[in-house]
DNA sequence: AGCCCTCGAGCTCG
DNA sequence: CTCGAGGGCT
């Protein structure tokens, strides 16, 4: 955060000139907030920002202006709720959109665990009710706090809302002495539209569905507003614990319903797919008179040590999935189609239609994939069966994918108008100009202008300043589109010298809408705070294609500094060589990988606008990030023969969890060898390097209890 | 060939 | 946040 000089000492003309400029930015804010425009303010900095406007006021009341921003009424909440971290991570599911999906589900995971397709297994299914996940801690039997799910990881803390919903018990007896009970915050329709009538009636805006008035009610800082809100809450799973509810999903969460939660009445045991499929269309039969807002099935494995042992992916666990109802469709007349170029050069078609409400939601720009789906063919270029071309004018059914991301589904070609035309989809730039080339077995037909090609240009300048790259303050999309289009940057590099051309003349800035004397000198100061940044970060920040955050961490390991990789990928350039092999070897980057950035660097111009850029920064050295402290992690292991206890995918991802690497092949590199009967060449060549063996069982014994 | 992940791009909400 | 496409690994 960029230093500010205390109330205090602000002359009379520096606090006339910031309280100026703060009603600018929080009037814009505000703008943005209730236009639903892309927001450039978080809650905590326009928190931040208020909080300073107030302070200035106190210090110089004559000053305030008639539009201050501290008389605005509706404007965001005085203070955000405080961060929690979850203790175990609130993970979302993956989804099944059909019977064989299902079905698919339940082989996974035979295969996993090596059961036979007879052997017992079974799953629950219960309702997915459609609202927002809570977690409620609980300690020797009292609700201690009430946590959201956030991102996951990072949720709010709503403890004071949570406690005044009446299926929400602050206390609990024979509980053991830490339970985090999970579930679901929903509101019920009859309450939904009490409340909506209620909300009319005095004036306040009403909300769109159920969903939304119940994400709405429990995010309020007011605890008495949510108590006026009819909310419930169905408890269905569990973070962290001090000792077992017991050993299944289904029992675990009968015990729930003991300590006093409501669980859904719809929970079933089932033995098998066909049973857990007719349990789907049982709920799906009885969705409309629930009375509440489904959007779909859970099926759990039901056995708790199973669950353990399928334990989890990068996202979600291996051992339940939602199987969700079909989306709500709509229709609506295609006004035209739109092509937007992305920072890779990537021409994507987007349908701009007549607004149309899909599941409670306005919807008048929908996603229409890419060339290929508009003409009616599958990715391969072949027409699909049944397939159509989608042209300007005709009736097109939309739906949301996931409940959020709009979708041209379908066309009514009975509806179709006279002497509609095909859509041609251009073959040069809109942007620019320069040819737009589709690469064999590529499903996206991209702009090759590069550097020239100003949507190009703009997109990777967004991409620069983002989140995850260089994320600078007071520097977002919106600002670098301005920048853009007044000519004060073209490239990275212009970014940080801007303090050297509009430094002394910082009044040019100011007189934009915006902007002032202030804002324009903590925009300087946030891009100083920049100039030294992680190589990894810096690799993700130039936007080279198939190169995000993943795959720079893994070139910045590998490489350490920049100049390092700089040479090494000039090396390469030839894609062959001891440069080359060295970069391909890489753990997780293959020849494509390789390619763009080896090209990339070797492209005269993009090395040369890199180059101009790295002048301005000190890119710091990659470090290896902290290992576990379990006996193997950090450690690369190796498994050959065969494994009695477990699959071969269960012992690998077990080894992840604890911080190894699993490889397939014995190197010097090897540390432990896990051999099982029938090992061989590997097992002679780890006896060969001196690699340490173990048999299955002396393995286990050394990750026990990990 | 299958699995799992990352990348890239889309859109709306509070 | 969500999805589809595509890359890498086994």
């Amino acid at each position: 955060m960029v230093p500010q000089k205390d109330p205090d000492n602000l002359t009379e003309d520096e606090a006339r000139d910031e309280l100026a400029h703060l009603a600018g930015v929080l009037a814009a804010a505000n703008r943005d907030y209730h236009t639903l425009d892309a927001p450039e303010l978080t809650d905590a900095e326009y928190d931040r920002l208020k909080r300073r406007n107030s302070a200035i006021e106190a210090r110089f009341p004559a000053l305030k202006r008639s539009d201050s921003p501290s008389d605005q009424i509706g404007a965001a909440p005085a203070e955000a709720f405080s961060k929690v971290t979850h203790a175990v991570a609130m993970l979302s599911l993956g989804n099944a959109f059909s019977d064989d999906d299902v079905r698919d589900f339940d082989q996974r995971i035979r295969k996993y665990l090596g059961l036979g397709e007879t052997a017992d297994l079974r799953y629950t299914a219960e309702p997915k009710i459609d609202g927002l996940s809570l977690s409620l801690r609980y300690e020797d039997g009292r609700l201690v706090q009430a946590a959201t799910r956030g991102d996951g990881a990072v949720g709010e803390n709503v403890t004071a809302n949570a406690l005044t919903i009446d299926d929400i018990p602050e206390v609990i007896s024979g509980a053991p002495s830490v339970l985090e009970v999970r579930g679901e915050v929903y509101m019920a329709h009859a309450d939904f539209e009490d409340l909506n009538v209620r909300q009319s009636k005095s004036d306040a805006k009403t909300f769109a569905n159920p969903r939304n008035a119940a994400a709405g009610s429990l995010r309020q800082l007011d605890a008495a507003i949510t108590r006026s809100r009819p909310l419930r809450f169905f408890a269905y799973a569990w973070g962290a614990l001090s000792e077992p509810l017991s050993d299944r999903q289904s029992g675990a969460v009968a015990r729930l319903a003991d300590l006093g939660f409501s669980t859904s009445p719809l929970l079933k045991t089932c033995a098998s797919p066909d049973e857990m499929i007719a349990h789907y269309q049982n709920i799906e039969t009885q969705r409309a008179d629930l009375g509440y807002d489904i959007d779909g099935v859970v099926y759990k494995v039901d056995d708790l040590s199973l669950q353990d042992r399928l334990g989890f992916r990068s996202t979600t666990p291996r051992w339940a999935i939602a199987h969700k109802f079909p989306a709500e469709l709509a229709w609506t007349r295609l006004r035209s189609i739109d092509i937007q170029v992305g920072r890779t050069g990537a021409l994507s078609p987007v349908a701009r239609l007549e607004p149309v409400t899909v599941g409670g939601v306005v919807v008048s720009n929908a996603t229409l994939h890419n060339e290929d789906y508009i003409a009616g063919r599958d990715s391969r270029g072949r027409q699909i069966r049944g397939g159509k071309d989608i042209r300007v004018g005709d009736l097109v059914q939309v739906y949301r994918a996931g409940d959020v991301i709009p979708k041209v589904a379908d066309v009514d070609l009975s509806q179709r108008q006279e002497g509609s035309e095909r859509y041609e989809f251009p073959r040069t730039c809109p942007e620019c100009g320069s040819a737009a080339i589709r690469e064999e077995g590529d499903a996206v037909r991209r702009c090759m202008g590069g550097l020239i090609c100003p949507a190009q240009a703009v997109e990777k300048l967004k991409h620069f300043v983002s989140r995850a790259a260089f994320d600078i303050e007071g520097l977002g999309a919106r600002q670098v589109e301005q920048f853009c289009t007044d000519g004060w940057i073209a490239e990275p590099a212009d970014i940080f010298t801007l303090r050297d051309r509009y430094g002394s003349g910082v009044k040019q800035l100011k007189n934009r809408e915006g902007w002032g004397e202030k804002s324009a000198l903590s925009l300087f100061d946030a891009i100083d705070e920049k100039r030294q940044i992680p190589l990894a970060r810096f690799i993700f920040s130039l936007g080279i294609r198939h190169v995000g955050e993943a795959a720079s961490g893994l070139l910045a390991l590998h490489y350490g500094t920049w100049p390092a990789l700089r040479d090494a990928m000039l090396a390469a350039r030839d894609k062959e060589g001891p440069a080359w092999d060295d970069l391909v070897s890489v753990d997780g980057v293959g020849t494509v990988m390789a390619g763009s950035v080896v090209d990339t660097l070797a492209q005269d111009a993009e090395r040369a606008s890199i180059d101009r850029l790295t002048a301005h920064l000190e890119i710091q050295k990659a470090t290896a990030p902290q290992t576990g402290n379990s006996p193997v992690a950090g450690k690369t292991v190796v498994f050959t023969g065969t494994l009695e206890k477990m699959t071969r995918a269960e012992a690998k991802a077990r080894a992840e969890r604890l911080g190894a690497r699993v490889s397939g092949s014995v190197s010097s590199k090897t540390d432990i060898l896990v051999a099982g009967p029938g090992a061989g060449s590997k097992a002679a060549k780890a006896a060969d390097l001196g690699i340490e063996i173990l048999d299955e069982d002396a393995w286990l014994a050394l990750i026990e209890g990990q």
